[in-house]
DNA sequence: CTTTCAAACCACTTTATGCCACTTTTATCC
DNA sequence: GGATAAAAGTGGCATAAAGTGGTTTGAAAG
């Protein structure tokens, strides 16, 4: 289970080192891809076969769920992580989730998220000013 | 059952002491989130468990449910307790419930909270000093 | 044959973690 | 009630691990 939040820098060739809590979860190899709301979502191999499975029950004939294939599949690449933990992210993932130097991962259950740091706050304190929203999921919750 | 109130100090590494009285449910391993009134909310890893289960059950395609997927998990960390009976406690956290230097465990049946002094010291004030009120309110939030 | 890019390797810096020691509080026993 | 012992709470240090940058090697493409 992926949870928690760690930030990180990208450097000059486009590596980014995993979270140490992540590593032994992803293994050493993972897929990445976009994701919703301008992340990048990153996979493990486990769990990708288990999002290729539902992306095959997509009806080819519904325009909007062969976009959502065409999203989650076109931007995928598998990577490997290096010796020290880390995976290259292609130029035109970074361009996609507007990552610059700093990075946000984020643990999201089965898969982990990376987000740009600005647009990861930004997003975050969206959320957490709108308490209603929250306090109405976590009704069920607690 | 976690009940009473403890108050601690974190050091300048970010660990605080568990109170003593909280170690035994408890365990080695809690797992500490994001709770409501900035608060932090600390989970034994049987009670977060079922908060686990609960959050399968919200869909992906919503936004509002999908962030309040990324909000709880990752807000989330799984924190060992050393042998002193302390956590650490992420910056991320730290910064979320205005934690400073002084902190309030306060015991919530099946999960404890984490509050900065200060905000602690106000919510309690305010209840106590409109008590009927702050039950209505609650009411709609918890 | 040259150039480019990525992968592996290596090295340095920073941060986290475990361990120990000191102080304060709480409990126990006379 | 006071003395003593035990436990809790806190701080500091030493070691290990994580994170990051650079260099070299190797493979592929032009």
């Amino acid at each position: 289970m992926l949870i928690g939040e760690y930030r990180h820098s990208i450097d000059t060739k486009n590596r980014v080192s995993l979270p140490a809590k992540f590593r032994k979860e992803m293994g050493k190899k993972v897929y990445i891809t976009r994701g919703l709301d301008n992340c990048l979502s990153i996979y493990t191999e486990k769990s990708w076969k288990v999002i290729l499975g539902k992306l095959e029950n997509l009806s080819i004939s519904k325009a909007s769920e062969r976009g959502f294939n065409r999203f989650m599949l076109s931007g995928a690449t598998e990577v490997d992580v290096d010796g020290s933990g880390r995976i290259l992210v292609p130029e035109y993932l970074k361009d996609f989730a507007n990552v610059e130097k700093k990075v946000v991962w984020t643990g999201a259950g089965d898969r982990a998220e990376m987000w740009a740091e600005e647009v990861w706050d930004t997003y975050l304190t969206a959320k957490q000013e709108d308490p209603e929203a929250m306090a109405e999921n976590l009704e069920g919750l607690i």
